[in-house]
DNA sequence: CGTATATCAGGGCAACTGAGATTG
DNA sequence: CCAATCTCAGTTACCCTGATATAC
């Protein structure tokens, strides 16, 4: 009631949606980071491996551009993620600035253990939605997202 | 295909919903911190002021568990308002060492600037998606924030 | 004494901007 | 000269744990 007269124009507050999304980012990061933490990476270390996985190979550059960070950020993280032997990096044969980028023998087996942590966690978090209503939110979630490039 | 070869069974591998809701956060967080930025706070100052503002009066204790983080931090985050004139401290009658807070005269009017522009941004994130859809989705992402917390 | 509250001290992680070197 | 890439350096935002003092 105070609300409604206060802020006649419900454009004028927020309808909580936003709010929600970073709510649920962050309880489901905190459990993330402990689930990950377990296998000893971080959930920006899990989430840049997965990159390289699915891509196989990319440079620093393409990799920043992917994890929506800096090429300092990306660099920085690479650096730690070099030194545990997770990722590789050789010259570009065809241009001499860039540096190729891919996962290690060593990391697949890690990478995999931290998907069913993930996937377990994922699986928690939806038991009490529907086959159908997940397809739908997955697709929501995914509209949302373009609605904020534009 | 390769995913399903590779992994035959489905819950083996996430979903991508986690991962949606990760990267939605981070770009709406990105544009909000924008937004909240041109009025001179960030997306933490934000939500705490709009926590003050909905419950009136709050301890630090309680301002801290309903954010969702340490005392500590929302002790520091708290003095740091305090210095821009938004939040007004005064010990509780009843208690010697409770502190209550509350929003200043100030804060509000730049409150409400904030309410209409984190609107705007949802408004803008929402645009191709239906007013019932909305609903559902709000009611989706509350069953989701409620399956992590068992 | 035990619990809750506030607060001081120290530190860590992950991101940023700025600046510079090198390659094409 | 210009654009892209990598990388060094410094800074910021945000959060944590541990320890301490005080109030009930």
């Amino acid at each position: 009631m105070d609300t409604d007269t206060l802020a006649p124009d419900a454009t004028q507050r927020p309808l909580g949606i936003a709010y929600l999304i970073g709510r649920l980012e962050h309880v489901l990061g905190q459990q993330l980071r402990d689930s990950l933490g377990q296998h000893g990476l971080t959930a920006s270390q899990y989430s840049m491996l997965s990159l390289l996985q699915a891509h196989g190979q990319l440079s620093n550059a393409q990799l920043a551009e992917r994890s929506l960070v800096s090429p300092q950020a990306a660099n920085e993280m690479v650096k730690v993620m070099q030194g545990k032997g997770w990722i590789e990096r050789e010259p570009d044969p065809g241009h001499g600035r860039i540096i190729r980028l891919r996962l290690s023998a060593s990391a697949l087996p890690l990478l995999l253990a931290c998907d069913r942590a993930v996937a377990q966690q994922e699986q928690r978090m939806l038991a009490e939605v529907a086959l159908d209503e997940r397809l739908q939110l997955q697709q929501l979630l995914q509209t949302l997202l373009s609605g904020l490039a534009h």
